[in-house]
DNA sequence: GCAGGATAGTTGAAAGCTCAATGCTGTCCC
DNA sequence: GGGACAGCATTGAGCTTTCAACTATCCTGC
């Protein structure tokens, strides 16, 4: 028994470990429950929305919304397709390459973010910022930066890419 | 517009909040993938029988066991049926409380978790611990207790349960 | 200019999760 | 002791996500 040692976790990355999952949990848990008991979005949702507002024209390509989403394309092709019915999103197809698709947030949409994101990020300041010190919300940020510069990373996010206002998460 | 004034977030928040919600979101989804790819389980089953392996008889209430997996009871009841179908868990009633359903791990569940754990030991690692210096880890962990210490936390996870061999996560 | 391979996006089926409703059992208190 | 209420667990319906095809378009080299 513990023959091949490939190395295990040690007690501190353990008891980082347990308390990351734990954490992580309970927060997605907690936004994920606000958004749809108050605005009958989940935050997956949420987040496409917030994205395509952030952007000139509210029109992204399909797997642009997906790399800055992280989600599969499948996912979200399965999500926009209920936003579309929302008629929060409409698509369209991509002139330059027959092959995309532009997914365009509608004014609805923005209007339905908008009417959203006041709670959101209430919960976010209770549920995350409001319990840690400022210099904790900058080892957050480096700590999360050093998990997606690895090796196989997607989409880093801008560096601030503080919009005006319905954005977020 | 601009109305309320909720307090928006910061940009030093923001920064960190799409920081978090990208990493978070992709390493989920890297842990999930190697354990559905690898062994055929998914992370929140693995979570469940991690958390048993863990405990004197492999047994524990499903209250406390959802509680220790950050878990609704509809969700843990639904997963245990499926862990039972695959022979990896078997519930007794309990003898106390009539009330109570106990959740036992079999020995098919330890192997099964045994067998997959390995990998996913290795893939924590290499998504996660292999990035962050050993800073970043206690400073991760301090700032995941924060987060689990506010106002209406469930549970606490132990200080270093840093138990025999099956465990983790 | 066209075969081969990569890229973009969609779809259907199966699996998992959430929510609300339900059925028991225990507890409190008159 | 019996009615009201709280707690434990399960269930079914509906929604979301994943995985594996599948179609259509673009690019590359010949």
């Amino acid at each position: 028994m513990d023959g091949d040692e490939d190395r295990w976790l040690g007690s501190d990355e353990l008891a980082a470990w347990l308390s990351y999952v734990a954490a992580s949990t309970l927060l997605e848990a907690a936004l994920d429950r606000q958004l749809q008991r108050d605005s009958g979005i989940p935050h997956a949702y949420y987040q496409i929305l917030a994205m395509l507002s952030e952007v000139p024209g509210r029109t992204l390509r399909m797997s642009d919304l997906a790399a800055v989403t992280q989600s599969s394309q499948s996912r979200l092709s399965h999500a926009v397709s209920r936003l579309e019915r929302h008629g929060w999103v409409c698509r369209t197809s991509c002139p330059n390459d027959r092959r995309g698709t532009l997914a365009q947030l509608t004014d609805e949409g923005l209007a339905a973010l908008a009417a959203a994101a006041p709670g959101h990020v209430r919960a976010v300041r209770e549920h995350l910022f409001d319990r840690l010190t400022c210099e904790q919300v900058g080892q957050l940020r480096d700590i999360c930066r050093a998990v997606l510069s690895g090796p196989a990373q997607h989409v880093t996010p801008p560096d601030t890419p503080a919009g005006h206002h319905g954005s977020m998460s």
